[in-house]
DNA sequence: AGAAATTTAGACACTCTTGTCTAATTCGTC
DNA sequence: GACGAATTAGACAAGAGTGTCTAAATTTCT
């Protein structure tokens, strides 16, 4: 626990264990109660420190939001692309391992408590802090999808997909795997295991159905053999 | 899209125009505001009506909220009820004729004013009114789903397309058709007429891929001459 | 026109929330 | 143990919003 801390510019350890511990709390009480729903007594109960605290840390109601909004997506992105980095390039099963990627990219990044709190804080707030979402829009969906969708133009050149507009499929492939749990996210709820598995189940099965190949294998894998580096 | 609320300066005129100009006016009010974040006095100014009035009609806050949902929740069903009596059961042109039937579900029923208000509503507080949103569930969407599964298991029948689980195959349809909307759904704007058509008719098109046949056409028309009453 | 009902503006008490301030206390470090 | 920074509880003023009340004005019905 041994840096150099001079005493000005990094504060002790408390200190960001406190921090995190607000932006924890501020994520779900915001998320539950809307920004103006909350206020900050709640916040600070369920974080476990003292209103001050929370004034000394973010200045006010307004920063402390536009603060969760940013870290959410910061931290959401992240999640999305480690789990884009496990897209199967190299199948192989392709319908399996398109599934168990669709529900990786469930549990890990919408079904999961920061993909559920940005999803909610955007449809709640988003209308008031367009420069705000409008900076969400395109770090999020403007960088995501298209590394899907390269992802997906990819096993289409292998020669395991059929795809005319990779951007196009990377979306319906999403809206897809999604299809049954919309209701669920509509009002809140957060989807059991199964749920996730059938969606994906269900929507990959479509997905391969209008996209997939006969027997792609043994030619494309040569292919990708060489196209991966 | 007339609705005749003409701010401050024409107040409306009868017991009945006022009290639909609150409606109105709440719902607007409540969509962009969330509940916490409205006020009475906005919605009187916006509803051209003074505030007494409001609590005269409504008596509180809370009560004149629940209104506004149940409203929205009956008309909306209305709308996609009477759009799916519009489902194309003998149709000459599938691909064209599932793609103008997206469309109009779109812009008749989930992009017009009241889904746009109830589906925010629903995200914003479904969650504080769970009861609420679960006569919502049962009236909406478990009662337009199947209405939806039935016709195309009905269409399937007829020799169009080749599904097995019509319940599925209905959620992917629509899942498909507003693909590439979800990320103006989600931060609350309107889809251009462009967009709608752009989505619908990828949807459709990987919808058909995935469960259209070859040349139904001939034969199966003559099934739903003879089954269609 | 007259009576009944509705609407209106404004004042009002009450509650809740924000953000500040202060003085006491705790924490981490030396 | 001592020092300084961070945290705490609590009081506080200022502002906003709810819901009630009243008396006057307006509309609607007879």
């Amino acid at each position: 626990m041994k840096h150099d801390v001079s005493p000005d510019t990094i504060p002790p350890r408390g200190h960001e264990a406190k921090r995190a511990s607000i932006m924890d709390a501020a994520g779900e009480v915001f998320c539950r109660e809307s920004f103006a729903g909350a206020n900050i007594d709640m916040i600070a109960a369920e974080a476990g420190v003292s209103r001050q605290t929370i004034y000394n840390h973010h200045g006010d109601k307004e920063k402390l939001f536009v603060a969760i909004v940013r870290d959410l997506t910061e931290r959401c992105n992240a999640g999305i692309f480690a789990t884009i980095s496990t897209f199967p390039d190299q199948p192989k099963n392709l319908e399996a391992d398109l599934i168990a990627f669709a529900v990786r990219m469930n549990r890990n990044c919408i079904c999961n408590r920061d993909g559920k709190f940005l999803r909610k804080l955007i449809q709640t707030e988003g209308e008031r802090y367009p420069e705000l979402f409008a900076e969400w829009r395109e770090q999020g969906p403007g960088r995501t999808w298209p590394a899907i969708a390269a992802r997906f133009a990819r096993l289409a050149h292998a020669g395991f997909l059929d795809i005319e507009d990779p951007d196009v499929a990377a979306r319906q492939f999403l809206a897809l795997a999604n299809a049954e749990l919309q209701t669920t996210f509509m009002l809140g709820g957060t989807p059991t295991n199964d749920e996730v598995l059938q969606s994906a189940t269900h929507g990959v099965r479509t997905f391969l159905r209008a996209f997939g190949k006969g027997q792609p294998a043994a030619d494309a894998q040569k292919h990708s053999a060489l196209a991966g580096g």
